[in-house]
DNA sequence: CACTTGACCTGTCCGC
DNA sequence: TGCGGACAGGTCAAGT
């Protein structure tokens, strides 16, 4: 489910929630899911939140707790002092209230509250690791961030080129390319850029890499601004949902006129993955 | 080696 | 209303 903006929003929310708080308590419902010792989470503070690529990282003082959300997963952190919300209200009581549920399966209580680790389809999981050389083979093969110096027209360009016979949407989806973009961000940035998704590599021309060179961190940019894309699950920390949704062009509107050239955007599979785009806008 | 498919799980939606 | 099938944002392993 959730992609780089996504994890980036949750990771966000939670600096503000957990950094230089104490972990007292955590209780693994479904013991796939955690994997290492989760007692010696009991004790532990929270240095500071990271994320690479789709990994949501905590620094505690002797270990790193890693997550991965894939398709459905969410963390939820509910404060003890409701008094936290009180700017505003909070927005969504009624989906705090409910947890923890039945697809709730770890629980970690902090000092200040309590994160719940909800996951429907069961694929997401979470890692404690000993030290921080074990993060290394986690994130080895992952491209640069788009945020890194690293993330060049030539680097772009150069990487792209090594796969000339995969389909452009499948490249993308390749996180050693570019970390962090999945399905909904490779059509938006596909749309952008007016490159229809089954184009090969080698038939996508230097102008148009470079346009997509430009458009992921523009697409990625503007879907944190709106707090990541709530198709389905995808929740932030705090249980609101993202409003990308309403501003995707093509992700998710099979059938819809294009808000460019009015057509109707249409989808097809490509390696597997449903991929949207307009036939009359992208070439 | 590169690419495709199936598996991991559970829920929703759609057609008959 | 019930039932079967397709589909869902991710990533591995296994197969071609």
């Amino acid at each position: 489910m959730p992609e780089l903006p996504e994890v980036e929003t949750i990771k966000r929310g939670l600096q503000n929630e957990l950094v230089g708080h104490t972990i007292s308590a955590i209780e693994v419902r479904v013991p796939k899911l955690f994997i290492g010792e989760a007692n010696k989470l009991v004790g532990q503070t929270v240095v500071s939140l990271d994320r690479r690529a789709k990994l949501l990282i905590c620094q505690l003082t002797n270990y790193l707790l890693i997550t991965h959300l894939k398709m459905t997963g969410q963390i939820i952190f509910v404060p003890k002092k409701d008094e936290h919300w009180v700017v505003g209200g909070h927005p969504d009581k009624a989906y705090i209230a409910d947890l923890p549920h039945k697809h709730t399966h770890i629980i970690i209580e902090f000092d200040n509250g309590t994160l719940y680790f909800n996951d429907l389809r069961k694929f997401g999981w979470m890692k404690l690791l000993e030290k921080t050389s074990d993060l290394e083979p986690l994130v080895a093969e992952y491209g640069v961030e788009y945020t890194w110096p690293e993330y060049t027209l030539d680097y772009f360009t150069e990487r792209l080129g090594r796969r000339p016979n995969t389909t452009i949407k499948q490249a993308l989806l390749d996180q050693s390319l570019v970390a962090g973009v999945g399905n909904i961000y490779a059509d938006e940035s596909l749309f952008a850029t007016k490159i229809r998704p089954t184009r090969k590599v080698a038939d996508v021309k230097p102008k148009e890499i470079e346009a997509l060179y430009h458009a992921i961190p523009a697409v990625f940019e503007l879907s944190l601004s709106h707090d990541g894309t709530s198709s389905q699950h995808y929740r932030q920390h705090d249980g609101r949902k993202g409003r990308f949704m309403e501003f995707v062009n093509v992700y998710k509107r099979e059938g819809a006129p294009c808000k460019v050239c009015g057509s109707p955007i249409e989808r097809l599979k490509i390696a597997g993955r449903s991929s949207h785009y307009c036939p009359k806008c992208q070439k």
